[in-house]
DNA sequence: TAACCAGTTGACGTTAACGTCAACGTCACC
DNA sequence: GGTGACGTTGACGTTAACGTCAACTGGTTA
């Protein structure tokens, strides 16, 4: 049990496999490096990510989603990284945190505003084929999908 | 009671009133209607803008904080205007909605995740201001504001 | 040895959603 | 009749977040 470096905490990953497993492209992955959100060692030439470089890429597309910019998710990412920041930047990234949190709480009312706006809209749609005779079970974005297109 | 061509639902709007309602500038309305979001009324060259611009101006900047694109939000501003679309266009808008309310929904756990992740990071950035000695009661972005900065 | 991957580095292109600026119209008023 | 304030139309600039493409570098397999 104690021979082995590869215990799971050691996993590492390669560009492509991490582009899979979250479905981006690894042009997007390396752009993120490129902004300064990812660090991931190098062998030769090639990038070979660890289990923290996972979660940070979970995480800058988490944040992404909830409309995070890359440069704001670089700041907290920084701030978790090393300790030995500037002090005004450490403030500056919590003002920014608060802030966000104060937003989130907002998008949070739009969406659910939203949601049951849609939920109308759907029913009114739907109405609007029945009137025509067509049936408005399509298909709700089955199986397929090559995008999150979420946003 | 009923001389007065002046009652609740006829109250129109210049551009500037509404983006200062709205805290946007009168650009993007101008551009909100290039790209056919609304259609205000004409006087000559100026715009004018009715009760139910105002309601879609509102459903278009809270669409947008969702995440929708004008296009998309184009698409379903136009379903509510005439009911006279096309049966295609109309099963598309209704797939379009319907995916999107997945992806508010998975939205939806998103902020909640990432609320509860920045408070644990807020946390952790105050006890590093605390360690250097530092009042972390920052303020909060008070009272004066520019931009709606939320996304 | 050739072909074929998987990966790399530039460099330039693209899209959305406006910002910015110039040049103009048009009223009210002083 | 000038001078603002408010409005208009182009036209071009800008930013973020990648996409696309070309040219190159090893390794491995046929």
């Amino acid at each position: 049990m104690k021979a082995g470096a590869e215990n799971a905490a050691s996993k590492t990953y390669s560009i492509t496999q991490l582009s899979e497993e979250f479905s981006v492209t690894p042009r997007a992955i390396r752009f993120y490096e490129d902004r300064g959100l990812l660090h991931p060692r190098r062998e030769g030439q090639t990038r070979i990510y660890s289990q923290r470089d996972w979660v940070r890429l979970l995480l800058i597309l988490r944040g992404k989603r909830v409309g995070f910019s890359l440069a704001e998710l670089r700041e907290i990412l920084d701030l978790y990284d090393v300790g030995d920041q500037q002090t005004e930047q450490i403030r500056r990234t919590l003002v920014m945190a608060r802030n966000k949190m104060v937003s989130l709480e907002r998008q949070r009312q739009d969406i659910d505003q939203t949601m049951s706006e849609l939920t109308v809209a759907c029913t009114y749609f739907e109405k609007l084929l029945e009137e025509r005779g067509i049936d408005p079970h399509v298909p709700v974005a089955a199986s397929k999908r090559k995008k999150v297109s979420a946003a």
